[in-house]
DNA sequence: ACAAATTATTTGGTATACCAAGAATTCAGA
DNA sequence: TCTGAATTCTTGGTATACCAAATAATTTGT
């Protein structure tokens, strides 16, 4: 196999967390940047020696990330990369969608001014964004977006949870931003919206704007995959 | 220690699935039960030997049960059974309400004659108990009744994310049914709305009924904690 | 040459052994 | 007697070794 020179944190004394959240981090990222690709298989032992860790962590690594959707194990086959359909991705967008509803209420009762700075001027920052800025940047931002409405909302639980969905979805939310299907300037609208909810601390409009926001991406999603899908074949 | 006989599924050559999944399952109905309370100590040696395992699929359990948020797991300290304060309750269950609501929208969408009348048999059954049948049966038919809602949403990311909300807060919702400080006659009329809802497809309805019926709890735990905290001083 | 059966290899599942960091207890000194 | 330091004991963290099941490859028989 290719020599997979991957460092993990500290050196060996120091184990400032688990070994297995380490090795859950560095899993997790390759997954959301693509590296491995959604099917992909994750053996044991090739991978854990290709991270310089023994089975025993890395498996509790699997288990973890399979408690969040990234992964599928299945008896006596490899771990894979979790690869879900066109259905399963409306399903994840869907939930997401209520849930980010549901912060965007909390962050109007909760909301600080600093906070409120924070999310307006990371929302001002994108407008600013060329046409010609990399997408990667572009989408970056609008994903730090949505997680600052969601930590407003001060809901441990619901931050922990979106941040699941976040991560399962992150990919092909990337795939989608790629394509330039939506305009930029209707994600910014939208934004404004959004902006415009915690400004006034209303909670209604906030949290349509943000359902409506999510719901779009829906959509979005659905021609992205099925011209990915047609060109597969 | 007592010697605490319990029997994992089938004999040792019958592995229908894998033993960590077992023991999670054993572990998360005493933590339900109220068998292991909020707080206790949940060492891996022990347990292990109680369960007639060894340590590695316990450890794999363990963290199945903490990323359901069960049980916490710091550094160099015995695993514990999560105990959320009121405030946590409150978080968790304001997320359970949303999920329900979004559940009961799709539920609208894809909800089948048949699927309608188990609910439908599901809330008249409990409408016909009498006030003096024991709370345990009232309340498992009602955690059954809000189950079946969520099945219908079809919708798996989300039938599984609302299953973890709901064993988070079982044992804090059967210790608040148990008090009997909302009257049934209350809860019914609350399903009934919801049964309406689902009757006649109405997503609003439906939604607002359950997210009403939901946050209504949140009264109940409320006023049921602060009286437990107030014994325990 | 093809098919079926058997064997070898790979993979995940489980148990055990070892290690390091913490907590608690005990013993010594003030 | 009280305090503090040292030691012991307990706990979780990690690695390794072994086992069983599934799959793939090879060989043999028709």
């Amino acid at each position: 196999m290719a020599t997979n020179e991957i460092e993990l944190g500290g050196m060996p004394s120091l184990s400032r967390k688990r070994l297995a959240d380490q090795i859950a981090d560095v899993l997790r990222k390759q997954i959301l940047l693509g590296e491995f690709m959604p099917g992909r298989n994750i053996p044991e032992r090739e991978t854990a020696q290709a991270l310089g860790v023994s089975r025993t962590p890395l498996r509790e690594a699997l288990l973890i990330l399979e408690g969040e959707g990234l992964i599928e194990m299945a008896p006596a086959r490899s771990p894979v990369v979790a690869n879900p359909s066109l259905e399963d991705i409306t399903q994840l967008v869907l939930v997401q969608s209520a849930l980010e509803a549901l912060a965007g209420e909390c962050a109007c009762e909760k909301i600080t001014t600093d906070e409120y700075d924070h999310i307006n001027s990371l929302h001002k920052a994108m407008t600013l964004m060329s046409e010609d800025v990399d997408s990667i940047d572009f989408f970056s931002s609008d994903m730090a977006f949505h997680k600052a409405i969601v930590a407003t909302s001060k809901n441990k639980p619901l931050i922990k949870t979106h941040g699941q969905y976040h991560s399962r979805l992150w990919r092909f939310r990337f795939m989608s931003s790629r394509k330039r299907v939506k305009k930029r300037s209707d994600t910014l609208a939208e934004h404004a919206n959004i902006v415009e909810g915690l400004r006034l601390r209303d909670k209604e409009q906030t949290s349509q704007a943000l359902e409506q926001h999510l719901r779009s991406a829906i959509i979005t999603l659905t021609s992205v995959m099925e011209n990915a899908e047609a060109q597969n074949q």
